[in-house]
DNA sequence: AACTCGGGGCG
DNA sequence: CGCCCAGAGTT
């Protein structure tokens, strides 16, 4: 290995003993902790993540809690974080290493990859982090500091870079000390080495870093823009109970798989696409939503629009139009239909996307005030 | 290799 | 408002 190489591992190493941060997930050695983390972690912000690990540590201590627990209860944990597939297979995963290993995760790196939910770079994360094996952990900030430092200009968007990563990654582990370099690793990219604007003068590795020394830190990581997302525009539907559902509101369940497998919502739909003048906007809004429930046996009666909410997916874009709305005819004997009528009590049980959790917590609060 | 899957933070 | 993500599963 040559000298920048061998700089390299030194210097970050012992800047990391310096300077990692005091994380709720590095408190104990614990390889569950260390799993929920990276699960959390991935495509999530280390401050986002913080407060939902706490939560969900305190409502599932240990791996059988969580293989023991309903799924509603997990998806709730996870509710507003976003990419809740990662909760399902977490806890499916859960389920497998109480069943297979009695509770414990594997020190084993073909088991781990083999669990739902644990990709390349998360097996590389619990081996090395959890235990201490020297195993590459590679992810877009990992990518992103040894671009820079290496002055690499491969496309890190493409699937054969990270391979190419992963060797130099895993050369660069010092001896015994895989679980620090790794977390030293990305802890660089999180706080020195960013996107943006890196750091270069505090950076611990800036004297040999080829990328700063021909100016292209800036440049680095080369990588292709993903697509934008598709628009489309979508009418929602705040049904307002009335009887013996006063103060309720319609909401359902999303289908199994997909988008937001498993969510609740407010029923939507998404528009006829008809060119139509805007004036008429409102007409033909009320219009697909009195007929475009009714095969799920919803009838509804729009009485005039209430507000608008946007959310963008990373590969959809939502405009959506809310319609206030009463209801002619209940979906309650309707088969297959999962819809419930609920005020802000019921909120607390079922797990909505935070697009929804706001129009709710929005139409609860007006409500409130209006009596 | 391309597409599907949320959400927030920041310059 | 564009751009950045501490990725994995499916096709």
């Amino acid at each position: 290995m040559n000298e920048q190489k061998r700089y390299f591992s030194r210097e970050l190493l012992s800047w990391y003993r310096a300077n990692r941060r005091d994380l709720p997930w590095r408190r104990h050695s614990n390889p569950y902790y260390t799993w929920v983390s990276e699960i959390m972690l991935q495509q999530t912000r280390v401050e986002t993540v913080k407060p939902y690990f706490e939560r969900f540590i305190a409502l599932f201590p240990t791996v059988e809690a969580l293989a023991e627990a309903a799924e509603e209860e997990v998806l709730k944990a996870w509710e507003g974080l976003g990419y809740y597939s990662r909760a399902r297979n977490l806890q499916a995963a859960a389920r497998e290493v109480k069943e297979q290993y009695g509770g414990s995760i594997p020190d084993d790196k073909a088991k781990v990859s083999a669990l739902k939910g644990i990709g390349p770079y998360t097996t590389g994360a619990i081996m090395s982090i959890a235990f201490n094996r020297p195993e590459p952990a590679v992810d877009g900030n990992v990518m992103r500091v040894l671009s820079r430092y290496f002055r690499l200009h491969d496309d890190i968007a493409k699937a054969g870079t990270r391979a190419h990563m992963e060797h130099l990654a895993q050369e660069l582990i010092p001896e015994g000390c895989a679980s620090e370099f790794n977390q030293a690793l990305m802890e660089l990219g999180a706080l020195v080495c960013t996107p943006k604007s890196p750091a270069c003068l505090p950076c611990p590795v800036m004297e040999h870093c080829a990328g700063r020394i021909a100016g292209e830190e800036l440049m680095l990581p080369v990588k292709t823009k993903a697509k934008p997302p598709k628009p489309e525009l979508r009418y929602a539907a705040i049904v307002e109970g009335a009887g013996e559902h006063a103060g309720k509101v319609l909401v359902r369940q999303r289908p199994d798989t997909g988008l937001l497998a498993r969510m609740w919502e407010l029923p939507h739909l998404l528009a006829p696409k008809t060119g139509g003048l805007l004036d008429l906007r409102e007409e033909e809004a009320m219009g697909a939503l009195r007929h475009g429930l009714q095969p799920e046996g919803v009838r509804l009666r729009p009485l005039g629009h209430w507000t608008d909410a946007e959310h963008t997916f990373s590969h959809i874009h939502w405009q959506m139009r809310v319609y206030r709305c009463v209801i002619e005819e209940a979906p309650d004997a309707i088969t297959g239909g999962k819809y419930a009528w609920i005020g802000p009590e019921e909120m607390e049980r079922l797990a909505f996307p935070n697009l929804f959790l706001r129009l709710l917590h929005a139409y609860f609060a007006e409500r409130g005030q209006n009596g």
